[in-house]
DNA sequence: GGTATGTGCAACGCCACGATTGCAGACGAT
DNA sequence: ATCGTCTGCAATCGTGGCGTTGCACATACC
């Protein structure tokens, strides 16, 4: 496993905002610092600070210093894996759902198969 | 496409909870009423029937009426589909940045080689 | 018809989140 | 050494989300 299930809450917590989104994708172009970025977007510098570190804690992005400024990377990878692990649960949703179904329908026809033996 | 951009946003923000990933988790088992989840979750009914509206906006569970009750079921094509479209996005910045990562390493053994033209 | 169970809507309080402003420290360039 | 720029921390404000309580309506069962 590469992540416990707090930890996708959190992944996901930190994927639901919009201005977020607008950093990734942004930043899933080219590396930019957070005073870059605040010339694009229309939010301030320190409003982009805090999302890119919450964005760091989650692993979403990665820092790289150069020089006296600080340029951050979208993190793919990362991605990845929380987009496997949503696949992952929903295999198991269908796979504990259809047995559920097909219970219900062997006892539609056969409705208690235990006291045959 | 399954799902436009502020979709996604909306349908990471309901899997941004832990009480709805608790009841994801049961529906994903087998179907129950928000009455009976009211009863295993130490949630109001009141709180879940807003929890559940608000994952059958962004097509996450489904209802289905039982006589004067109403049996809820965990979409799992749906997280599927959000699974892939954040696997897309992720395949989007890999082939980006590794373009940029190429031109820089291009531009470091051979600056600037639009001149020879 | 009466009772019990399940659902629906509205109002309220509480807390976290997003964004802003202000100031201070650190590094590079001149 | 000085100036400009990038970063960092703290305080504040407004808004939205989550949960609760209370009441009203609909439906199945006796």
């Amino acid at each position: 496993m590469t992540t416990s299930a707090p930890e996708l809450v959190r992944v996901l917590g930190a994927l639901a905002d919009d201005t977020r989104w607008q950093i990734l994708d942004r930043l899933g172009t080219s590396a930019a610092s957070a005073s870059a970025l605040a010339q694009e977007l229309p939010v301030t510098r320190q409003a982009i600070a805090r999302h890119l570190t919450q964005l760091q804690d989650v692993g979403l992005v990665t820092p790289v210093r150069a020089g006296r400024e600080i340029r951050w990377t979208a993190t793919a990878d990362r991605l990845v894996e929380v987009g496997d692990q949503l696949r992952a649960v929903a295999d198991g949703w269908t796979r504990r759902l259809q047995t559920v179904k097909r219970l219900a329908e062997a006892a539609d026809s056969d409705p208690d198969p235990d006291r045959s033996g």
